[in-house]
RNA sequence: UGGGGCGUGGCCAAGUGGUAAGGCGCGGGACUUUGGACCCCGUAUUCGAAGGUUCGAAUCCUUCCGCCCCAGCCA
């Protein structure tokens, strides 16, 4: 695995400058900036999910390729949705994915200096406390097509609105009394500049500041003022935050000297079958639809992580979308495009019969037991081979056999010649069923002059299948997951329905009788397979000693499947 | 309806007045000891629409249409 101070840009030297990157080179050639300065800053009041890698490639990314900074900041100006546990989680992720912050900061850490900040605009009467309640506040801020009124309050005087802070921050006020506002345009067509929010009271703990303050900053005030402390050049932020830039700006403006950041805004990323808020996948975690954060069918890092899902292929993922202001909705094909493409050059090969039907080998030796030579990668030689057991009764895969073979299958059948990868041809001379018709076992002949899976005589066969020697095999657990949601767009719901209707009954399939290889005995924990021809695998940290647990990344592409749904 | 954005193939996305990159997907073929991978080929006479400017327009102008965001003391 790639060391994480080790990682360079994902994007190729050649690709096209997105719009974010032209404006950085431009600023650059004009002379704005000596060095480029970014931050990634998430709200400790949930997961990372996979938008969040977009914006994390695109913060850390454009730091290493013009050679700046990006730091970690936690926005952590609401303590009533805030906690350690999701700091923590948020700091092993932005690891994991291959990026070494600049600086780890808090928000918080800026508390004192934005108290300062907010002291020196009522001062210049740029803001003033308000006393309005909050219903009250809604009612003066007017419509989107009727301007807002002045609060009553709005031409208090500054010392009496310094007081009233001064008292606010001292604890004097219950929740909701007062707030402190931004004196700007009550008529202004945009909302933000109606006298916005800039501090309110709010009596609770805070995760690091603990009970020092019982008055926090509103993200539109706390941010753009920790950019410019932070020195940041460029702020890059998520669509919905356009209307908020004249305000960011307006801040600056007046309490910024010198270098001021300037707030860029780029589409979040959407995928289908799956909900990217951080507020519907908590209802996830919370109602318990799924087993936790990291359950890997959620769209999290953690997730994606536990999943199987690498650094790289994310990484590779957020290049590979694009970076540009239209909304736009991903297919999750690319994404598994994408973890497909890196599992397939380093996954060793190894072969698991997830529905196993026995097979009784009958022209060989009994308790005769051989090690063929099998290959562990063919994209990568080096990777070499390893020796697997081969005895008289194997199983192979129940979807490997036809009674009644139609016209497209090559695979096994009464009568039919297939190659048992790596082994011997085998050729099916009989079938066993029990008394309700099942086929329960295959009577098979081998042929011995096939080891290693050549005819000395030429003669081809149109089907190799993975197998496993019965006496030998591991059995283990596989958890097959699907799409969360039936439908691509689970947001969108009809009258009375939420987007928990859309959840898919069939994203967990749990299979308890596989059969895999022994060489997979010691296999550790995360570590990633290819099960041949079916799909890469890693081993589950609810592993036991005895008792292996697989969670199937990504199956292999199938062109079998879309014949077998073409031709029903 | 006020304001802010955005419209290039099924999904992304380059393109910045000189005659539509690339990726995913899809279809076809070649190869094959994974129906995997790899490799070929195909997949927008047209850029939301209509006018206009120009020798020439996805790119400039005008009008229209559609979609997204904003009325938290959330971020």
């Amino acid at each position: 695995m790639t060391p994480a101070n080790a990682v360079q840009s994902d994007r190729g030297a050649s690709a096209p400058l997105d719009f974010i990157r032209q404006i950085i080179t431009d600023d650059l050639a004009a002379g704005a900036h000596t060095h480029i300065a970014t931050r990634f800053p998430p709200e400790p009041n949930g997961y990372l999910h996979i938008g969040h890698a977009k914006s994390i490639c695109l913060n850390f990314g454009v730091a290493l390729e013009y050679r700046g900074t990006c730091n970690l900041r936690l926005d952590d100006t609401n303590p009533t949705k805030e906690d350690v546990e999701y700091v923590e989680a948020i700091k092993e992720d932005v690891r994991w994915l291959g990026f070494t912050w600049n600086a780890e900061l808090y928000a918080s850490d800026y508390f004192e200096q934005l108290y300062g900040f907010a002291v020196t605009l009522i001062q210049r009467g740029l803001a003033y406390v308000d006393s309005l309640t909050a219903d009250q506040i809604r009612e003066y801020r007017g419509t989107l097509t009727q301007p807002g009124r002045n609060s009553p309050y709005r031409d208090r005087s500054s010392e009496e609105s310094l007081d009233l802070f001064g008292r606010m921050r001292a604890g004097e006020f219950p929740d909701g009394a007062h707030v402190l506002r931004a004196k700007i345009d009550m008529a202004s067509p945009n909302l933000n500049m109606r006298d916005p929010a800039l501090y309110r009271i709010r009596h609770a703990s805070h995760h690091r500041t603990g009970d020092a303050w019982c008055i926090y900053p509103m993200y539109d005030y706390a941010h753009p003022l920790s950019d410019a402390i932070e020195g940041i050049t460029h702020s890059l932020c998520t669509l919905e935050f356009e209307d908020h830039r004249p305000l960011y700006d307006w801040l600056v403006e007046h309490l910024i000297e010198g270098e001021r950041p300037q707030q860029i805004e780029f589409a979040r990323l959407n995928l289908n079958y799956t909900v990217m808020s951080k507020r519907k996948l908590l209802q996830l975690v919370q109602q318990k639809h799924v087993s936790g954060w990291d359950d890997p069918r959620m769209p999290t890092i953690s997730g994606l992580r536990r999943r199987g899902y690498t650094p790289e292929s994310i990484r590779g993922f957020c290049s590979r979308i694009g970076m540009a202001k239209k909304e736009n909705v991903i297919d999750v094909a690319q994404l598994e495009h994408s973890v497909r493409e890196d599992l397939n050059k380093r996954a060793p090969r190894v072969m698991v019969v997830l529905d196993p039907l026995k097979v009784v080998i009958t022209n060989y030796p009994e308790g005769q037991v051989e090690e063929v030579d099998v290959i562990n990668n063919p994209e990568d030689p080096s990777a070499g081979t390893r020796k697997v057991a081969f005895s008289r009764e194997l199983y192979v895969e129940r979807d490997d056999f036809m009674e009644d073979p139609p016209n497209k299958f090559f695979r096994l059948a009464p009568g039919r010649e297939v190659r048992l990868r790596c082994a011997y041809f085998v050729k099916c001379q009989g079938v066993v069923k029990d008394a309700s018709g099942k086929v329960i076992e295959l009577r098979c002949t081998y042929d011995p002059a096939t080891r290693g899976g050549d005819a000395p005589d030429g003669r081809r066969v149109k089907a190799t299948l993975h197998w496993v020697s019965a006496a030998h095999a591991l059995p283990v657990r596989v958890r097959l997951y699907d799409r969360l949601f039936s439908v691509e767009d689970a947001e969108a719901t009809q009258e009375g329905q939420t987007f928990l209707d859309h959840l898919n009954p069939t994203s967990l399939q749990i299979l308890t009788a596989c059969q895999a290889e022994e060489s997979l005995r010691e296999a550790q924990e995360m570590s990633r397979y290819q099960f041949e021809r079916l799909g890469y695998f890693c081993v589950d940290p609810d592993s036991r000693s005895g008792e292996l647990i697989f969670n199937r990344t990504v199956s292999l592409r199938d062109t079998w499947s879309k014949i077998a749904r073409k031709n029903p």
